[in-house]
This record gives C-alpha cells, structure tokens and sequence, in this order.
DNA sequence: CCATTTGTTCGATACTCATCTAAACGTCGA
DNA sequence: TCGACGTTTAGATGAGTATCGAACAAATGG
C-alpha cells in the first residue's frame, strides 16, 4: 500500500475542493513552498481575495486533507498532504 | 509527450465535471464498459435520474472532452476518453 | 402512417457556494 | 493593559448549476 486509502465522502470532497480554480492555485502556492509551509498572508499577497475568502478556502482545502495546518501562535503553516493528493490521484486512475 | 497537453480551461472544465458524484458514477461506468461502449439509457437504469438530468451530464462530461460521444441511428455510443484523464492526472501530479 | 424508443431542449425551481463587509477573536509587543 | 496584526466567523448577496416535468425531434418497427 503505496498511499492511503480514501473514503468515498474523501474523493468527493477532493475533487470539490480541486474544481474551484481559485483553491487550485493556492494549493500551488502551497506545494510550491515545499519544506518551510507557507503563511496565510504570504498567499493573501499572491491571491487578490479578501482575509474572509481566503480563510474560507484554506478550510476548505483542510477539510479534504489536501493541506495541513498548523498553529505557529499568531501565524498559519501550510503544507501540502502529498499523501492523499497521491491517494486521490490514484483513485482516479483506477477508472 | 506520452499524453495529450491540455490548457487551463480544460483542466478546470475537468475537474468541475469530476467534482459531481453523479458525474463520477457515470464515468466510472462508461469506463467500466470500455471496449463496447455504453447506451445512455444502460446508463439510466442504473442512476435514479430522469432523461433530462442524464443527457445534462453527459454533456458536461463530453465538453470536458472526457468521453467520446458517437451517434449510432437511435443510440448514442459513449466512451471514456482515457488520454485526456490521463493528462489531467498528470496535470495534477505536477502540484 | 402511426406508435414506440432514444435522446434533447426549455423553463422553472431549489440548492450550493464564492465572495464581500463588518465584526469578533487570539496572540504578541510595548 | 492597550493596540496592532493575523485570522476567523456571521450574515448577505449573487452566480452557477443540478434537477425535474413537459414538449420536442429523430430513428425504428409494425
């Protein structure tokens, strides 16, 4: 077992999160700062969105595990979830 | 170049059309009958939805350019379009 | 020619959700 | 404790779209 196993309610999450092209380039965002995780308003600056949207789609993006976060007191670190975006992609090759 | 290049459009239009479950179902069993393609009213009886919702997501499905449509007199054939899956697989894998 | 089968199109309805503003919350330095 | 900064929440608005019923089109079979 390479990568994890996703739930059906997972996939479809996923997939959701993915379909919004605004939550696509913030994840690139993320994965493209690989190693030191990015913080919330370094993405602020890139994405032309309000504090509320973007919190908005980091809890989105969170919620489908495709990122992880954690608490550095005032800050966010972002991660991308390598893992089930692997696991994800994996699901769909199997069609 | 083992896979078909897509552009952004594309690669959104995809994954809106991933991002419906339904839309998933009926990829999955188009591409289940690989070979000798699906009749959309096999399809029907096996998604609880009327003509109307059906032939909505095929379309969606197909303008994703992820299933092939070819009209046989009365019936449609339809199938999986497996380069362009497999390009947006690739697509995502580049995150 | 008529009825049946297959699928499409139209209009309406309802629901999801991206986005904003405004306000609140939590943390940190002074 | 106060204020500034980073983030979250609440509520509203608007766009997109999934779904249906009904009417239509086209091919097939009697």
């Amino acid at each position: 077992m390479p990568t994890a196993k996703l739930t059906a309610r997972q996939v479809e999450m996923i997939a959701k999160a993915l379909a919004e092209p605004r939550r696509m380039d913030i994840l690139r965002q993320i994965g493209a700062c690989d190693g030191s995780a990015a913080s919330c308003s370094a993405l602020q600056e890139a994405q032309k969105v309000t504090p509320a949207t973007l919190s908005h789609h980091i809890k989105e993006l969170a919620n489908a595990g495709l990122v992880d976060v954690a608490r550095e007191g005032k800050f966010m670190r972002l991660s991308l979830n390598r893992p089930v975006l692997d696991a994800y992609l994996k699901s769909l090759s199997t069609i």
